[in-house]
DNA sequence: CGATTTTTTGAATCATATCAACGTACGTGG
DNA sequence: CCACGTACGTTGATATGATTCAAAAAATCG
């Protein structure tokens, strides 16, 4: 399937699109094909376009003083990827994001986007929803990182993104769960032996 | 300052609203009066409406398996507080909410705001934009939550909600940054040395 | 003021981090 | 297609930091 084609089934999800609209997704959201390992956004730079991955894999990570790694996001087909406060406030983006397998994303400039909320009010009311639901899945991984023990948050993970669980290397799911890969070999060594 | 005014002024910040809309806000936001202690939203209640606050201060929280509270949220005048899954799928609530002083909060019910947003699109951009900012900042305290020792939390905690620390007591504090009251008192005890 | 709640302190315990070494898998160039 | 190198995963020993439990001190409320 296309790339455009799987964007407007995806918001007609949760709106519907009449087929102007649709075509002015296939104009303004460009594609770019990104190899693995290559860099989407880097910290520092403004962060100008929403995107939509329409293939592949990527995460979504911060470097803090002592040269580590913290994973916030994985996003496979799909989902949205961006770091939003760079690319609200147009400010220099706090963090990076990186394609762990080769991949296609839909972007489309914040300009351009904002247009066409004036001329489509349904895509504006899906972005609302989006952040809706997208907030709400944030508060859940929030208040469970804090109070479940990690093995729970490591079964929640591998449930809740089991394609991730495959293509992802180990050291990162430790990342994003908060603990050092260690740890994690050590977790899921209990884990087996139950 | 009348309430509706206050939420009124909180909204155009965002958006410009024509004087009918403004008179449609103080007809279907509804106020509710609450004492200290009293509960907003019990855990397992359906939320069936969108609060903002107009007075005093709440907190938002859950209580685990092992009677543990987790604090997910402070609010105090000018912010929303809700249980957003539970509002936007009309599920039962994942958790509570509760005054910690008395407190006067707006609410409108679910079928109200939908109403609301056909009549008035800038309701629903205010909406967006509210939730893409609350995302925003929900992901720096995630990313920070995970990357930052104790002591860094809890002053970043005290640059951002300056009015929060006044009012609320410390072992909540240490329930919203996922310690215990102890490791509280003692983190403070070491800043305080220096 | 007395009663209750909140905060502090101490000692023992537990979980994860850290550091270092070893094992394994993968893919790239010869 | 094999061999080597690099990246990833596992394991062990030790260190660190937060938790737990118990009790005392301080603050708050009626």
């Amino acid at each position: 399937m296309d790339s455009h084609q799987l964007l407007i089934d995806h918001i007609s999800e949760i709106v519907s699109l009449d087929d102007s609209i649709k075509s002015l997704i296939r104009e303004r959201f460009i594609p770019r094909h990104l190899k693995k390992k290559e860099m989407l956004l880097y910290k520092g730079d403004v962060s100008h376009h929403m995107r939509f991955i329409a293939e592949g894999c990527l995460r979504n990570y911060n470097i803090d003083e002592n040269a580590q790694e913290h994973i916030l996001q994985f996003a496979v087909k799909g989902w949205w990827i961006n770091d939003l406060y760079s690319y609200l406030t147009e400010t220099p983006a706090t963090f990076f994001i990186q394609a762990l397998e080769d991949s296609v994303v839909l972007q489309i400039s914040k300009n351009e986007l904002t247009k066409l909320f004036d001329e489509a009010p349904a895509l504006e009311r899906f972005y609302r929803i989006k952040f809706e639901n997208a907030y709400v899945a944030l508060q859940n991984r929030t208040i469970h990182g804090m109070s479940k023990p990690i093995e729970e948050r490591y079964s929640d993970f591998r449930n809740t993104y089991p394609e991730i669980e495959q293509r992802v290397p180990q050291f990162m799911i430790a990342s994003y769960l908060g603990i050092t890969p260690e740890s994690l070999s050590r977790v899921r060594k209990r884990m087996s032996s139950k």
